[in-house]
RNA sequence: GGGCACUUAGCUCAGCGGUAGAGCACUACCUUGACAUGGUAGGGGUCACAGGUUCGAUCCCUGUAGUGCCCACCA
């Protein structure tokens, strides 16, 4: 006997292990011979993470299909795995060398740091996949795979794959060596991609006029405003020329920056070509003496300067601004670089600022020009400041020497794949996303100066010759030919960008480079499902690598779904405090350890104050258990296309309700003795109740599979819902219940066995949102007089056809409604809830006779009345409805109060004839009637038709009354 | 600066060229033999605004206002 309540805590573990046990999910197992693929490959978490909602809501949208799929009769592969994530997880067991006291990883070495941090992935890497599985994420967790390895290792094979896609594409002079300037973030010391770069808004607060006779001039006063902070300001500097020129009436020229300490590695000042104001000082070929430093650097003509801009005089720093870098190119002009990989200031810089922070550096540079007098003005302005992702430190354009993937040759295919729809977005305007970045992709640079990740495969030999090979041994072949003698050779220290690896995800997972069955199996995959964020960094990568090495596109369908937000529609995030943990969800938290939980480890502790408040508010008994299926299927109903998704509790709490809802009624045919029955076919029922609600199952049926098919859960998951609330608890099964009490044998056993077929293809239609309560159901439903054994996980997806009835529909229609007027008056009439009620119909048609006769115990038992009697007309002293051709008559003289009947039947007649001369004034319309399809026209001519026969019946109806 | 969305009931959101829907909240009633994590009935919206297309617009087009996101090196 099931218990009254649902109770996921008791029910998870159990019928997870019960899956694993069957191996349930094992692609390519016994039973799926012949079977068509179906294949997805799970966006890889990072192995440092920890699920966070973005994870719940990907995964059940992936695992809806996966199980969906199964269940039609695909060999799927739903393939898990973990990302290394390099700077992510560096960091990460950094900071617990540190918190821990141990030695750094400068002081261990590399390959003493790297022991650690594969200890660390060993011990804690597994956090996040046991959290899938709490999901009930059925990946086929036998083909776990990592975006790394150590050679020999167990994962031995992603090293050759990342290593063979690095030779492969140098050869083909797809990835290059070049000095250039990249992104530099100088907390981690490493080059980072375009993409890793976010640029954040800076607002400077201060203005400061050199010469001002309300300010003369104060050094320690605008040490103060400096030590604010003097980011989000232009500074104007006062470059003093070499010599006076003749035609130009000062001795400077006045430049704008809003970085003044690069200042240091001027090498030229740039004024445009047609700008008068200097042309003078082109013409004479002037220089300036830059002050600080005291090199003499020319002042030059170039297109990049701005007239409008700034003082239309800009300085240029070739070796720290991606601009000037290219008008240094253009101009010859010589590239310094001041500053060493931590942002100090190096050798390059003068004397006295060496090992000075940039920003320390900054404050003095303006300080040092006020004090020459050549400061001419502050002023506050909004600047993109761009930042490290991870780091959150700003971001230094640094000369250094990389490897870069022209990325715009491999995007080529990749472009035309989407455009030729091989590959299609959904929804579809991601495409626009997409084309604009792959037309306009930069050269990825894909070296990262860490230890964690897949190392370069390229030596150097003693000259610093490179060769780029399989490993060391070829290598050593390619010096041995270059030198024509052994030499020895050293491997470049810097590893891959994590997302190069994770761009072999779709192959790499099934065994490539080796020729493995799975890789002919199931590539290309399905489908990608996966969150806009990620498409530049991931999605692409992944088109453009697998149409170069597989010359197929990796996936047909990318469906990019929402972001989960707050109820109040924000990020989530840790500093905002309004994280919500899906295991929170799932297992409930105390108010308390959900404080702890929000209010430790914060980048800024002052924020717990806040925090705490906001968490008690909106907390204040915690949060209970929900379990795994309420929260997935709440995300699957909230997952409409192009909207984000925002989440709260009581939404939570519906759908949790909606699993009680469906466990009762599961219990229900459990006492009524509902038995499924081997030979019972739907097609062949005959009460006609029965032969309704097999129709509106097909129905459902076909609308959760038409929901899933074209990815559009929420219709899906919406129409499961309304058919199991709405149509089978509301309706099917109160309106069973007097056959079920009754002693018509054969009904009521025809009855019982179609309760237990609809609940069966509930469970089953049911079965991709909610996989943890409907298992349980499903076990224990008996079947022919036994328990089940097989899995509803492995069962058939319902295809039903043919078992919808148009006659059959309009009858229970009727009935419903019959029943929804008779409990609307009586409650409007103020009718007393428990009295039963005698009622009477009057001029009802033989086929309405039929049906009262039909529905009489339903009927009485519904409309709680105690008689139902057929009469020639309604008596006096009554409340009076019309359903269909006949009038309904409530006779409670005395109950009903004949002034408010009077009231309530003008009322329901005013709002007849408004709907009447609608539909009349429509068809009145000529051009309504000659242009409209033949439907709308018999829609209306039926309004009015129907119409005009309810108003008079009401309307005699008041007579009565009246008379 | 460029691009993409969004604006529908108090709240969160579906929807659609043919007289507006759900959940939550609200009101009233109900311990009716699956379920009070429930049942029944009810109140509540000129579908942001202005034009246009159409026989007909909440839906399509244009513009306006507001909101959000993404991309972009502007001194």
């Amino acid at each position: 006997m099931l218990e009254k309540t649902y109770q996921p805590a008791a029910i998870e573990p159990r019928i997870s292990a019960d899956w694993e046990k069957a191996e349930a999910f094992k692609a390519g197992g016994p039973g799926n011979e012949g079977k068509p693929a179906y294949s997805i490959v799970i966006p890889p978490p990072n192995v440092t993470g920890s699920l966070h909602m973005g994870h719940a809501l990907n995964n059940t949208l992936q695992d809806v299909l996966c199980r969906f799929e199964r269940m039609r009769g695909k060999d799927v592969l739903w393939q898990p795995g973990t990302d290394h994530a390099g700077i992510a997880t560096q960091m990460v067991v950094e900071r617990q060398l540190a918190l821990s006291q141990q030695p750094g990883r400068r002081e261990l070495g590399r390959d003493k740091f790297l022991e650690k941090v594969w200890a660390w992935k060993d011990e804690s890497g597994g956090t996040i996949v046991n959290q899938l599985k709490r999901l009930g994420a059925s990946c086929d967790w036998s083909r776990e795979r990592f975006t790394m390895g150590a050679n020999g290792g167990p994962d031995d094979q992603m090293v050759r794959a990342v290593t063979k896609v690095f030779v492969d594409l140098y050869r083909d002079g797809l990835i290059y060596k070049d000095k250039r300037l990249v992104n530099w973030d100088p907390k981690f010391q490493t080059a980072i991609s375009d993409l890793e770069v976010v640029q954040i808004e800076k607002r400077g607060n201060f203005t400061w006029m050199s010469g001002d006779p309300e300010k003369p001039f104060d050094a320690g006063a605008l040490a103060k405003v400096l030590d604010r902070d003097p980011s989000g300001h232009m500074y104007y500097f006062r470059y003093p020329l070499t010599k006076t020129i003749k035609g130009y009436d000062k001795d400077h020229i006045v430049v704008a920056t809003t970085r003044p300490e690069t200042m240091l590695g001027d090498t030229g000042v740039a004024v445009h070509p047609e700008d008068e104001r200097y042309a003078a000082l082109v013409a004479a070929k002037a220089t300036i003496t830059l002050p600080l430093v005291g090199r003499i650097i020319p002042i030059v003509a170039d297109e990049y300067s701005d007239p409008e801009k700034g003082t239309g005089a800009v300085k240029i720093t070739p070796a720290h601004d991606f601009n000037d870098f290219e008008v240094g190119k253009r101009q010859g002009l010589d590239k310094i670089n001041i500053m060493d990989a931590f942002g100090a200031m190096g050798d390059a810089a003068p004397q006295s600022y060496r090992g000075l922070d940039r920003f320390e550096a900054r404050k003095r540079v303006v300080s040092e020009i006020e004090a020459l007098g050549l400061l001419e003005k502050i002023e506050p302005t909004t600047q993109m400041l761009p930042h490290g992702d991870r780091s959150g430190v700003p971001i230094e354009p640094w000369l250094t020497d990389q490897w870069y993937v022209n990325a715009a040759e491999l995007a080529k295919p990749a472009i035309a794949a989407i455009e030729n729809g091989t590959t299609q977005f959904v929804p579809k305007n991601w495409e626009k996303t997409y084309f604009e970045w792959m037309n306009n992709i930069q050269p990825w640079c894909i070296s990262r100066q860490l230890w964690w990740g897949h190392q370069i495969p390229a030596w150097y030999g003693p000259d610093g010759h490179y060769f780029v090979a399989l490993d060391e041994a070829d290598a050593m072949g390619l010096a041995k030919a270059h030198y024509k003698k052994n030499e020895p050779l050293k491997r470049d220290e810097d590893v891959l960008d994590t997302w190069f690896s994770s761009a072999l995800w779709p192959f790499s997972t099934l065994g490539w480079p080796d020729a493995t069955p799975e890789v002919t199996r199931y590539y290309p995959t399905s489908v990608l499902v996966t969150g806009f964020d990620i498409i530049f960094f991931w999605v692409a990568r992944m088109m453009m690598m697998g149409l170069h090495f597989k010359k197929q596109v990796p996936f047909k369908d990318i469906y990019i779904h929402a972001l989960v937000r707050d109820e109040k529609g924000q990020k989530m995030s840790k500093s905002k405090g309004n994280v919500l943990d899906p295991l929170d969800i799932i297992d409930g938290i105390a108010l308390d350890a959900l404080l702890t939980k929000r209010t430790t480890g914060l980048m800024r502790p002052e924020d717990a104050k806040r925090i705490e408040k906001d968490t008690r508010k909106e907390f204040p008994n915690g949060i209970p258990a929900y379990g795994t299926d309420a929260l997935r299927f709440t995300l699957a109903r909230m997952a409409a296309q192009g909207r984000d998704i925002k989440l709260s509790l009581p939404v939570i709490e519906g759908n949790r309700n909606f699993a009680t809802k469906l466990w009762n009624a599961a219990r229900f045919a459990e006492m009524n003795e509902c038995v499924r029955q081997r030979d019972f076919d739907p097609n062949k029922v005959s009460n006609t109740l029965n032969r309704w609600i097999a129709g509106e199952t097909e129905r459902a049926a076909t609308a959760v599979t038409a929901g899933i098919e074209g990815y559009k859960f929420n219709e899906a998951s919406g129409a499961i819902y309304e058919f199991v609330w709405g149509v089978f608890c509301d309706w099917y099964l109160e309106l069973i219940k007097p056959l079920l009490m009754g002693d018509d044998e054969a009904a009521k056993a025809e009855t019982r066995a179609t309760v237990a077929w609809v609940l069966d293809q509930i469970l089953k239609l049911l079965h991709p949102f909610m996989p943890f309560l409907t298992e349980e159901l499903w076990a224990h439903m008996v079947e022919h007089g036994e328990a089940r054994r097989n899995l509803l996980a492995l069962s058939e997806w319902p295809k039903l056809t043919g078992l919808a009835n148009v006659r059959v529909d309009e009858e229970i229609a009727w009935v419903i409604a019959f029943v929804e007027e008779v409990r609307s008056v009586r409650q409007e009439m103020n009718v007393p809830a428990g009295l039963k009620v005698p009622l009477q119909v009057a001029g009802a048609n033989p086929t309405t006779r039929n049906w009262l006769n039909e529905h009489e115990d339903t009927l009485k038992r519904l409309a709680r009345a105690d008689s139902l009697t057929i009469v020639k007309a309604p008596p006096k002293g009554a409340a009076l409805m019309v359903v269909g051709e006949a009038t309904i008559a409530l006779p409670l003289e005395g109950v009903i109060d004949m002034g408010a009947e009077r009231k309530r039947l003008e009322k329901e007649i005013a709002k007849a004839g408004s709907d009447l001369s609608k539909a009349e004034s429509w068809l009145s319309n000529e051009a309504n009637v000659a242009n409209s399809p033949p439907h709308v026209l018999d829609l209306n001519r039926e309004r009015v038709a129907e119409g005009a026969e309810k108003i008079k019946r009401l309307k005699a109806a008041l007579k009565r009354i009246e008379a």
